[in-house]
Formats: structure tokens, C-alpha cells, sequence
RNA sequence: GGGCAGUUAGUUCAGUUGGUCUAGAACGCCUGCCUUACAAGCAGGAAGUCGGGGGUUCGACUCCCUCACUGCCCA
């Protein structure tokens, strides 16, 4: 025997020695001229800050499954690879760097910062990279790309220039997300909703001409009253009519305000009066438009308040707001205090509350671009797996807002507007196109914008600059658009359909008129055993590295698909003191299954000396004649199962690919097929039919190991190489995965299959009833109910003798029982198992009575079924037939056993 | 408040257009086995009134209504 073929798999030096060897070879590169019909995928790009997680395990895994299926049916695959420069966390990281320093990033200049950044990047931005690897993923890492490369920033500045031609790209002051902690605006996308129990002050506002007299306004945001410019009520509230236009006093502040009406207060909320802050809220900012109020903005972009807010003026929003109330309360402003939860919005990132802030920042105009996004997905170009996404793309897209994309940091695409001392600007490519486009002489001083886009403004055109779209600027076709553009399949997790799924139709179709994929699988959210989502926060996510090093990628990769079912969640258990996920040893031990029964394969053909006999008939396979009913049987099996399979691909139910192998080489193949070729090895004398047989089920093998091969890429090539003589630039993954062969589906085939199942497992079930060692091999005698079945009960004697541990298998036409057995009726037929021993007659008539019972209750609803004539006359004749038959051989069995158990 | 999922053995899930479904599998559990590929294994077993209620139908896990609970998304 071949001695790479250990008792048991060891995954480990075999996963790293192939992927080393599939790199070397290179045989994962993708050309960009269309030879083949072409399927590609686009990778979302990780994080450059990013580490692994499980979401990538998944994620990737189907990705890679879908390109090796394809690339075995012949598709010329291609999957692009990449990472985003992640803007705020990778600028968190540096600044983070030259704190430790004692610098700011303004002590050392934004070009010195962007050295620094971009050697952050060749440092630690690699190692997300290099753990995908780890995956054994099969994508052309020729073409990894990062957002921040020259080829993909030329497309971003074109971009941005463009969509400011047409109009689409403006700038405003708004209201917008500001992160206080990164300092910087966010867009609506990038801040988190979460419940928050605060409180809700209600303050007194007393009116100027009368101030024993006030208005009750009901606020959990105190520390904002230094921006309150109006108190609002609704137009239709009776309560207040009288106080319209009076004019109140902001508690403790002193500044007099007016009471305004708007719809916008509600009468139901609080008291029904709403302050007004206009530069501390979106809504209020709206009502300050609609009355022409001012907008005093209290705070500085680090969260603390400012010279507006008097003695509070550098104190921390939310120490400001204990020290405001403490003022509020000692001066007799406050009405009451209640318990209040709601929504507060929390930044993607750093995770702190996000400040509503008033600020210039620059847009995307949403609306034009929705509705041409919308569109593909409604007609069903893109579809969406689970379809049920749909809806959630449409209400957003319905509802959209336009998108911040200016952000106040240095790390990323510098925004290409130029200004002039007096206030004009343009978007353009450089200063000197700029003054073109003003209409400015040459010599004229421009300035360029300070800020940065959107990561997600990069991300948003991964379809076209990962095939080098407008690499130089100006190229508008590449052989890669032109052979991958519209890409497959995109695989991605749900969370981010709005940032970058939808985006990225959009940008594609916008510059394009072209969609950017035509199937998005949305993944599984991976849980602990409690329903918790995998964090860092929560401390409940083992390193995936960890993982992968005890059981193996293959079983990694295998369990996660195994227990991740279309559109639910997965659940498993994780111990993350032991680094520890149980559950993967479900892929480790049906790794292991795969390896043994290739080893069994390799062992018989070299114990038998099968493998130097016959040399004439080296490559010779079993002829159709030499088929025994068992080499059929498989075959039809292993042929439904390949049909399955595809199906199953096809409709993204990757989740049945992964059961239907699981239950075929584990039950079918390995418990019934394999032990059965022993016996037939063992009864035939022939070498060149034993040799031929030994490479029939080697080469049924070797095709498993090919559908295996998508969700399995290690094992399946390790052992594939160990079936034969194969060089290391061959590789299985290059191998054509089998088409189910119509004709070898054979379901009546199978019924009979089935049936002797049935007799072999009722056989190990009498003899489990009486503890029967399995050294105490029991004669049995199979009584059947026709001549046929007699006969293929003979002919397949020593295979149910081998499968259920009898002594020998007599088979006979419509005997009466022997004395001294144990009986049992399988559908009409009779089984004896023969003992020398006296058998418990106590023990035996009630077994036999239980399965009297079980029929007579199936026999009475069966004979109510059909005596009903609704049911006669309404179910289909089929239908019908089938319960006659069944009562009729239900009716045969029962007799059958009440004469077995008179005659005990 | 609006929308979308889900609720089936101890656990995680299958269950295709309603009829071999008196509901399957895997893991776990119990019993017996180191049977010449595999103890990461083999054989056998126990375990569910399919979330509650109502309806349609000859017939409902499956279709409709309603309620409850869980999760997600959006206000």
C-alpha cells in the first residue's frame, strides 16, 4: 500500500502544500480575452485594517465553491480579488501611531501622514490577504486590487468629476452624522440605530410678558438649549392657539424665542411643545427653513460645546448635559423628569453616538440614480437569493436620501474640487484643467478641497475598475469588461445591500447601462449557540486560524456550508476560551470517512494484487453485461445524486449539495456499496473481473472526489493524486465534474434496492432483539411471496448473508415457519432467523404483538380512507390505487405475522 | 409604528405543486461491538399531539385567517 495513505487524514500538511503548489503553477489566473463562455465573481473586498472572521469563512467558501463548480464545467472562470483602503479606521489606526508619538497629524503635515499611512498599509494590510489564503480559495490574486491603486483612484477622481458635470454631485450645508471621535461626517448607512434608556426633561419655558406663566417642552437633549431658537407647537393644537406668536424665555439661557406653529410638533408627544435647535437636529433644521430661523451651532467637531454655550463653553456634550440640568434644576426650570427609551444613533465604526451636525459637506443626488437601479432588480436581470431582499432594496430605494460622501480626514480619495480666492470651484483633474474649466488664466491660485470620499464612493465601482475601467483616466473598454462585465454572482453578507450592493448597480448602470451581476446570494449571519451574532465586542469569535488549525479547512469549509441553510441563520456552538467550534467536526470526520474509503480502495486493489495482474486489461471497466444488480444500483444512486446536485448549484441551495454528498458517500457508497463489492470480490475467481470491478468502483470514486472537489478543494486533490501516477501541475480542479447520465437512473432499480435494505435491516434487528454477539453468525431462511423474488433473493443471498452477519441465506417460495425462529414480515416477505438456543417465547409474542398491533391500526385507517366515498371519488385514481395496494399488502403482512405468532 | 423572515425530536435543520408523511436526517443521548478502510468507526434503540386557535378540503406540517413568541431591516 501506498504509505502517504495514513490510518487517518491529517489535513494539515496537505492543505498548505497544494495551495502552495496551485500558486506556484498558477493555474488560478484568469485571461482577459473571452476563449470560453466566462463566469465571474466579484470578491467584496475586505477591510485593509480587516482580520478573519467566520463571515469570511462562509462567505468565501461559497464563492470559491460556485468558481470551482463552474471552472469544472468548463466556464473560463474568473474571480477578482481585492481590499478597501478603509478610510476611518485605517486614519484612526496612524493617528493612533503618532499619539503613542506625542503628534497630532497637523504637527507633521498631510503628506508626511500619508507616508506614514501608506506604510501602515504595507505592513499590516497584507495580513487579511494572507489569512483568505488560508481558505484555500481558487480566485486570480494576479488581480488583487486595492482601492487606493493608481488604476482604481483614476477611476474615483473621473467619477466624482463626472457626476459633478451632470449635476448629480453638489455641495450644502446640512445636517449630517458627525463622528465626534474620527471627527468626520458619516452617511446615513454608516450609523447604527440602537435602543437607549435616557430620560425626558421637561423644561419650563416662562413668556417674556408674564413670567410666573410657562410653557412645558419636553427634551432629552438639555445640553442643546444654547441652539434653541423657537418653541413649536401644532397648528391644530387647541391647547396652545392662544400662546401663538408670544414669545418665551429658553430656560436659563435668557435668549427670547417665539412660539411657531409647524406640523412637525406632535401633538402626542411630551407636552406637545418642541423646542427648536436648528443646528442640532434634522428635523428642527427643516422647521428652521420653513420659518427662516436662525442656525446657532453650539459645538465643536470634538463632541464639546462651544463658545455659545456660555460657562459650558469646552465642557463634553454629555458632562455638559449633568452640568446644564444641575443649573436648570437649581434655578427652578425643570417640570418633571421621566423615563424615556428611544433611538440613538451610533457610529458603524468607533461605535460612539453620532451628533447631528451642521456642517458644508458634499453629496450624491440619490434619486436619479435609484430609479435606474431599481429597475434591473424589479425585472428580474438581478436576482436576488433569498428573493425576499427584493423588498427590502425596493422600500429603500423608494425612500432614498442623498449620500454624504465628503469625509474629514486625509486617508483616501482627495476630494478634485479646486476653489478661487473668491469662492468659485469646479470638480476637475488637476489645477490646471480646473482654471480651464473656470476660465481663469494660468497663472491664477487655486485651492483643492481638504477632505476625502467615501470609502464606499471607491467601493461603489468594484465591478468596473477590478477590469480596469478608466484605469488611466480615459479608457472607457477593456478586454475585461468586455469578456466578465456583467459579472455572475456576487456573495455578500445582508448588512451591507444599501452601502455597496446597491451602489453598485447603480454606478454601473449609470456608466455602464450595464448591470454590474446577475445573481446576489445573500449569506447566513453566523451565531453562537445562544442566537448571538459572531463579534470582537461580545468576546464569542474563536479565530477562524484557530479553527482551521484543529480540523482542517475542508472540514472548516464543509460543516459551515453543511449547517448553513438559504436565507437563516447559523447557529453553532462556540467555546472561545478552547478556541473551540464542535460542530466542525462534522466536515473533520467526513473528511476523514472520504480518506478511508480511498485508502480501503487502494489497499484491496494492492492486497489482491490486482494492481500488477492483468496487464492487457490495464484500463479495462466492467462491460455492461459484468453490471451485477448492486454495481447498478450504485450507479443509478451516484447518477440521481449528480443530477441533484447540479439542480441544487443551479438554485443556490448549497446547503443540499453539501447533504446530498454527505448521505451518498457515507450511505450509500461507504455502508452499502463498498461492503458489497467485498463480497463480490470474494466470490468471483477471476482476477481480470476482479481488477476490472476494483477499477469500476476506483473510477466511480475518483468522479465523487471531482463533485466533492468544490466544497472540498484539499482532500479531494490530495487523494486524486494518490489514485494515480499525476504531476503536480495536473490538477482536479481542472478536471470535468461528471453530468448525471440519464439512462442510469433506474427507479424501480432502486425500489427493489430499497427492499433488500429493508430484509438486511430487519435481519440486524432480530438479532439485536436477542443481543446476538456479531461472532454468532445465525442461519436465516427468507420466505418470499413469488417465484420472482425468490429468485432474486437467491441471487443476492451472499450479499444480505455478508450485510446482516448470517451464517448462510436460504431463500424460499411461500414456506411455513420452521420451528424454533424468530419471524418477522417485511411487506409480505417472511423472515426466519434459525436458533439452536430456545428462544424467549414471552419476549418474542409481544415483540410480534406490537407489530400486529401497528398494522391492524394502519389497516383500520386505511379501510376508513377508502370507505369514505368522498375520498374515493375526489383524490386522484392513483392515489386511490396506492392505498388499495397498500391495505391489501398491509392486510397479507398481518396475517402473515398472527400465523407466526400462533404457531410459537 | 411599518416591512421581512422564522417557530417541526434534547440541539441544528429537511420536508418540492396538500395524499407511501402514523413526519425524516445529522449531532447529542442509551445499548452492544476494537467485524481484516475508518472507534474521527460499525450495528441497534429511545425521542416530536409539526408555536396556539380558527377556517378551506374527502384529506393540512404543507393553503387561508388570526394570535403569540424570536430574529432582522427601516422609521
Amino acid at each position: 500500500m501506498k504509505k502517504e495513505f495514513e490510518k487517518a487524514y491529517n489535513p494539515l500538511i496537505v492543505e498548505d502544500k497544494w495551495y502552495e503548489i496551485w500558486q506556484k503553477n498558477n493555474i488560478y489566473a484568469s485571461p482577459s480575452e473571452r476563449l470560453h463562455e466566462p463566469y465571474s465573481i466579484l470578491m467584496p473586498p475586505p477591510n485593509v485594517t480587516g482580520i478573519l472572521h467566520f463571515g469570511h469563512v462562509l462567505n468565501h467558501t461559497l464563492q470559491d465553491l460556485y468558481i470551482r463548480w463552474k471552472r469544472m464545467l468548463g466556464y473560463q472562470v474568473c474571480w477578482f480579488p481585492g481590499y478597501d483602503h478603509a478610510g476611518i479606521a485605517t486614519h484612526a489606526k496612524v493617528e493612533a501611531m503618532l499619539r503613542e508619538q506625542g503628534l497630532s497629524r497637523y504637527d507633521i503635515g498631510r503628506e508626511k501622514f500619508l507616508e506614514h499611512a501608506w506604510e501602515w498599509k504595507e505592513k499590516y494590510g497584507g495580513i487579511i490577504i494572507q489569512q483568505l489564503k488560508k481558505l484555500g480559495i481558487s480566485c486570480d490574486w494576479n488581480r488583487l486590487l486595492f482601492t487606493m491603486d493608481e488604476s482604481a483612484s483614476n477611476a474615483v477622481q473621473q467619477v466624482f468629476i463626472r457626476l459633478f458635470d451632470d449635476g448629480l454631485i453638489y455641495r450644502g450645508k446640512r445636517i449630517i452624522n458627525w463622528s465626534p471621535l474620527s471627527q468626520t461626517a458619516l452617511s446615513d448607512e454608516e450609523v447604527e440605530f440602537r435602543e437607549v434608556k435616557e430620560k425626558l426633561y421637561t423644561l419650563r419655558y416662562r413668556f417674556s410678558e408674564n413670567n410666573t406663566e410657562y410653557l412645558k417642552v419636553a427634551t432629552v437633549r438639555p445640553e442643546t438649549i444654547y441652539g434653541d431658537v423657537a418653541v413649536a407647537v401644532n397648528p391644530n393644537d387647541e391647547r396652545y392657539k392662544q400662546f401663538i406668536g408670544k414669545k418665551v424665555i429658553v430656560p436659563y439661557v435668557g435668549r427670547e424665542v417665539e412660539v411657531i406653529t409647524d406640523e412637525y410638533a406632535d401633538p402626542q408627544f411630551g407636552t406637545g411643545c418642541v423646542k427648536i435647535t436648528p443646528a442640532h437636529d434634522p428635523n428642527d433644521f427643516e422647521v428652521g427653513l420653513r420659518h427662516n430661523l436662525p442656525q446657532i451651532n453650539t459645538m465643536n467637531p470634538d463632541g464639546t460645546l462651544n463658545e455659545f454655550a456660555g460657562e459650558f463653553c469646552g465642557m463634553e456634550r454629555f458632562k455638559a448635559r449633568k452640568a446644564i440640568l444641575r443649573k436648570l434644576e437649581e434655578n427652578d426650570l425643570i417640570e418633571k423628569i421621566e423615563d424615556y427609551t428611544h433611538n440613538v444613533g451610533f457610529s458603524y465604526r468607533g461605535g460612539e453616538a453620532i451628533e447631528p451636525y451642521l456642517s458644508d459637506q458634499w453629496f450624491v443626488k440619490m434619486k436619479p440614480l435609484a430609479e435606474i437601479a431599481l429597475k434591473p432588480v424589479q425585472e428580474g436581470r438581478i436576482q436576488f437569493h433569498p428573493n425576499h431582499w427584493v423588498k427590502t432594496y425596493e422600500h429603500w430605494m423608494n425612500n432614498i436620501r442623498d449620500w454624504c460622501i465628503s469625509r474629514q480626514l486625509w486617508w483616501g480619495h482627495r476630494i478634485p474640487v479646486y476653489y478661487t480666492e473668491d469662492g468659485r470651484f469646479t470638480a476637475a483633474t488637476s489645477e490646471s484643467d480646473a482654471r480651464k474649466k473656470l476660465g481663469l488664466a494660468e497663472g491664477v491660485n487655486l485651492r483643492q478641497d481638504d477632505d476625502v470620499l467615501d470609502t464606499w464612493f471607491s467601493s461603489w465601482l468594484w465591478p468596473l475598475t477590478t477590469m480596469y475601467w478608466l484605469a488611466d483616466g480615459k479608457t472607457e473598454e477593456t478586454p475585461d469588461l468586455n469578456t466578465y462585465l456583467p459579472t455572475d454572482l456576487l456573495v455578500t453578507a445582508p448588512d451591507i445591500i444599501f452601502f455597496w450592493v446597491a451602489r453598485m448597480i447603480m454606478a454601473t448602470m449609470y456608466f455602464k447601462n450595464e448591470i454590474p451581476f446577475k445573481n446576489v446570494y445573500f449569506t447566513s449571519t453566523i451565531r453562537d449557540g445562544k442566537g448571538r451574532k459572531l463579534s470582537k465586542s461580545l468576546g464569542n469569535s474563536p479565530d477562524p486560524l484557530n479553527i482551521i488549525a484543529k480540523y482542517g479547512t475542508d472540514a472548516n469549509r464543509f460543516t459551515i456550508i453543511y449547517l448553513s441553510p438559504l436565507g437563516q441563520d447559523v447557529k453553532m456552538d462556540v467555546d472561545v476560551k478552547a478556541q473551540d467550534i464542535p460542530s466542525m467536526e462534522i466536515g473533520r470526520n467526513f473528511a476523514n470517512k472520504i480518506w478511508n474509503a480511498g485508502r480501503f480502495l487502494l489497499m484491496k486493489l494492492e492486497a489482491e494484487g490486482l494492481n500488477d495482474c492483468c496487464p492487457a486489461n490495464e484500463n479495462k471497466m466492467l462491460k455492461t453485461d459484468e453490471l451485477t444488480f448492486s454495481d447498478k444500483w450504485i450507479l443509478s444512486r451516484f447518477n440521481s445524486t449528480i443530477r441533484n446536485i447540479h439542480y441544487a448549484l443551479d438554485n443556490y441551495k448549497v446547503n443540499d449539495y453539501s447533504k446530498l454528498l454527505y448521505d451518498f458517500i457515507w450511505r450509500d457508497f461507504c455502508d452499502w456499496y463498498v461492503e458489497i463489492i467485498k463480497v463480490q470480490l470474494n466470490r468471483s475467481e477471476s482476477p481480470a473481473f476482479k481488477r476490472a470491478l476494483m477499477k469500476h468502483t476506483i473510477h466511480l470514486y475518483e468522479q465523487i472526489l471531482k463533485l466533492l472537489h468544490p466544497i472540498m478543494p484539499f482532500i479531494t486533490e490530495e487523494i486524486w493524486h494518490l489514485l494515480d501516477d499525476r504531476t503536480d501541475k495536473e490538477s482536479i480542479s481542472l478536471q470535468r465534474i461528471p453530468d448525471a447520465d440519464e439512462k442510469l437512473i433506474d427507479n424501480t432499480l432502486e425500489e427493489k434496492f430499497f427492499n433488500l435494505q429493508l430484509l438486511v435491516e430487519e435481519i440486524r434487528r432480530l438479532r439485536a432483539s436477542i443481543n446476538l454477539s456479531p461472532q454468532q453468525k445465525i442461519p436465516v431462511i427468507i420466505s418470499s411471496k413469488n417465484y420472482e423474488e425468490k429468485a432474486f433473493i437467491s441471487e443476492e443471498a451472499d450479499i444480505i448473508a455478508a450485510m446482516a452477519n448470517c451464517s448462510s441465506v436460504k431463500s424460499e417460495l411461500n414456506i411455513s415457519k420452521p420451528a424454533n425462529c424468530l419471524t418477522s414480515v417485511v411487506r409480505e416477505t417472511e423472515i426466519f432467523l434459525l436458533l439452536e438456543g430456545t428462544i424467549d417465547i414471552a419476549k418474542e409474542k409481544e415483540r410480534l404483538n406490537k407489530e400486529k398491533e401497528r398494522l391492524q391500526n394502519n389497516i383500520i385507517s386505511t379501510e376508513k380512507k377508502l370507505s369514505n366515498e368522498k375520498f374515493v371519488s375526489n383524490a386522484s385514481p392513483e392515489i386511490v390505487e396506492r392505498e388499495r395496494e397498500k391495505l391489501e399488502s398491509m392486510k397479507e403482512s398481518l396475517k402473515k405475522v398472527v400465523e407466526n405468532m400462533e404457531s410459537i
